[in-house]
DNA sequence: ATTGTTTTCTAGAACAATTCTAAACTGTTG
DNA sequence: CAACAGTTTAGAATTGTTCTAGAAAACAAT
């Protein structure tokens, strides 16, 4: 099995993303994309990019990581997923893919697609269309 | 006679599964007891539960549903459904199910096990155990 | 019933994650 | 570079949930 490893992108590469989805490439959202799509399937928090910005020395302020996380989402750059009731994650991997959840240290892991097969879905009721199917593998320490 | 019917249960119905789950039978619990598990499949966050207690003319204070919801999920009588960061839902169903989610409505509903299948999912990474498998499709009106 | 012991309940404070606000700043365009 | 729209910011506000410490209720033994 090949993985598909998306390359890692220049600083033009990062401004014409942010272009090609319709925003701005300011400071700030250049230097987070910088930070999230130049590596493989990144699994953060707002509270995880606002750490790593500052360490990286790039001053933002979290009401800006909410903002640039959810218009990368919007954008289709990123997806957002819901593992725990209180907490959202970001995902730069917007392939068709599943995931691991390990409650003990809150870490999301992904799983492939081709690794998990979910058949016989129901139709969506009456009116409705499926927007996405999540499934969460929740892992506890074995005892 | 037969003592186990499954159906609309009495009033002592309700204080022995609390008996047996360990937790006293208070005015509280009986009250909520009773609005939760005589219906089937009630899929309630804590203010859901708050709204229809006091509804129903039962006095109970916020932080008791929250303990209770907790209290009755810790004793195996209802399961936690996550599928809305910022938002817990409690499920009366404890069987072997995975669920829609209705995004615009903010409504969970069951599907069956056998009307979805998972299949080939990977071993769990070494020294972690599989604690469960949630499937949440998530549905959005057609356009 | 009365007591004592323990559990539970409660209102309100505290908390954490997220969103909002309104003013300051920046990117773009002419 | 001036003007404007889009963006960022710090801090306040909001939301859902948990904590706290005193009051009340359940239970057991009188």
């Amino acid at each position: 099995m090949d993985a598909q490893t998306p390359q890692i992108r220049p600083y033009t590469g990062v401004i014409a993303r942010l272009k090609a989805a319709g925003l701005r490439p300011t400071r700030q959202r250049i230097a987070l994309a910088k930070l999230l799509f130049e590596a493989d399937n990144r699994h953060v928090t707002a509270e995880d990019l606002h750490a790593e910005a500052r360490a990286a020395g790039v001053s933002v302020s979290l009401a800006t990581i909410y903002n640039s996380l959810h218009q990368f989402t919007e954008a289709g750059l990123m997806r957002e997923v819901v593992v725990d009731a209180g907490r959202s994650y970001f995902d730069t991997n917007t392939g068709d893919h599943h995931h691991f959840f390990h409650e003990d240290t809150g870490a999301l892991e992904d799983i492939p697609s081709d690794r998990i097969n979910v058949s016989e879905l129901p139709d969506a009721p009456a009116g409705k269309s499926v927007q996405r199917v999540d499934v969460i593998v929740r892992l506890t320490a074995a005892e």
